[in-house]
DNA sequence: GCACCCCGACGTCAACACGT
DNA sequence: ACGTGTTGACGTCGGGGTGC
């Protein structure tokens, strides 16, 4: 897995603050399918240096030791964590945006070939992002709904060459209004494909949002996978997340989860302190005929781990039967040895086995169910604010029109 | 208070996709 | 071929709103 480091860039855009000279220069671009873009260049030398932009148009921070944490001349305000995904393809951008006086966290997804939202959370609408904020994707256009009463679509395009991913910088291009309305057409025929956007979000998703007020930190092991930092006010031990009463370890890449309400502290030592592997039973009322073992081992560090295995009844009967009264080598009073699935050979034991695969199989699929839901949520807001971006675009287009309308009419009269 | 309806969340099944 | 992930469809359950 490719090691990307989380860099912190503004890429707040303000007209009016002319942040980004409009009128700098004017050149021809390569554009992804090879046609010169005909563009008014604008430079955007005051983005951090660093990011580049990917042959899809995805804003890639790329990790250079010498420049943490820079501040743009842009916007000390407005900061944004983009977090490629390897393989290219979507890219998961956290915004922090000042609002008021409380600091809002919007979460986009940032795609290839599409136009692509910045994502409000709670009914926030894209207003809030602040008068002409753009984050930028290749072929992403959010307007500023205050605007001055016209409409200054922003693109991206890279100065990359070759595949694109090793662009040394960004420039940002004010199309002309002819190639501007071929793209938008484009953009709107392009849309996105629900399975690839779930599939790019669960392949590799670094961050996790979990909710509106929920930010999951998770830190690497023992080295070589991803580090990505949140908020970093959001006080979550190492690999302990805890999430609306659902804790969440993760031990060598494993993800537990574990309904932190659902915990009854069975067995353990006098004192509270938790040695070696221990075990918890978890109340299960969705499967009334099964249990569910908690092992509960320590690490070398101290690190504990919460590892629950569902077993049938049968499973646990077995199970008790062989923890009562047992000491094992470890010295651990009641401690539990899991009996190896190859030791399974007569047809009691192997129907207790396709039994076990069963629950095992279901309880898989109940927490694919829980996160296919989420993601269709999160996809179905996603689309909820393109919508409204498009509406207000629509919206000011019809003005635009109306205008020029006028103007035409005014000066053949 | 009770019945009814609606809605959201959930679990399960089945079909399909995809990687090995 | 097989295991696993994904997702639509379906049924169930609980909470909230509404009419009686």
């Amino acid at each position: 897995m490719d090691t990307l480091v989380e860099e912190q860039i503004s890429v707040a855009v303000s007209s009016s603050q002319s942040a980004i000279d409009r009128a700098t220069t004017s050149s021809n671009q390569t554009g992804q399918n090879g046609t010169a873009q005909p563009t008014g260049i604008l430079s955007a030398s005051s983005l951090v240096s660093g990011t580049q932009v990917r042959g899809n148009g995805t804003i890639l921070l790329m990790p250079r030791a010498s420049e943490k944490n820079i501040a743009t001349t842009v916007s000390s305000t407005t900061q944004a964590i983009a977090v490629p995904q390897p393989g290219g393809a979507v890219s998961i951008v956290h915004v922090s945006i000042p609002s008021g006086t409380q600091p809002m966290h919007v979460q986009s997804v940032i795609q290839p070939n599409q136009q692509s939202v910045i994502q409000a959370p709670g009914g926030t609408g894209l207003q809030s992002l602040g008068k002409n904020v753009i984050l930028l994707n290749k072929g992403s256009v959010i307007h500023s709904a205050e605007g001055d009463g016209g409409v200054h679509p922003v693109q991206l395009i890279t100065t990359a060459k070759g595949d694109g991913c090793d662009g040394d910088g960004i420039t940002l291009a004010l199309s002309t209004a002819e190639d501007e309305s071929r793209k938008r057409r484009e953009i709107l025929a392009r849309r996105p494909s629900y399975r690839k956007i779930l599939n790019e979000l669960s392949s590799t998703e670094p961050v996790v949002s979990l909710g509106t007020n929920v930010e999951v930190k998770e830190e690497s092991g023992t080295g070589g996978d991803n580090i990505h930092e949140s908020d970093t006010s959001t006080a979550l031990a190492s690999n302990t997340i805890t999430v609306a009463g659902t804790q969440y370890h993760t031990a060598q890449g494993l993800l537990k989860v574990v309904p932190a309400s659902a915990i009854q502290l069975a067995t353990g030592s006098q004192d509270g302190t938790l040695q070696g592997l221990q075990t918890l039973t978890m109340t299960n009322a969705g499967t009334a005929a099964t249990g569910t073992i908690v092992q509960y081992a320590q690490g070398q560090d101290g690190q504990q781990f919460l590892v629950p295995v569902t077993l049938s009844a049968a499973d646990l009967q077995a199970y008790q039967i062989r923890t009562a009264g047992v000491t094992t080598s470890t010295g651990l009073p009641q401690g539990v040895v899991m009996t190896p699935a190859s030791t399974i050979q007569n047809p009691q034991q192997l129907a207790e086995e396709t039994s076990r695969r069963r629950e095992h199989r279901l309880l898989k699929n109940r927490e694919a169910a829980k996160e296919c839901r989420r993601k269709k949520k999160e996809y179905i807001k996603c689309l909820e604010n393109r919508v409204a971006v498009l509406e207000n675009q629509n919206k000011a287009l019809i003005e635009e029109l109306k205008s020029l309308k006028e103007l035409y009419c005014q000066k053949n009269e």
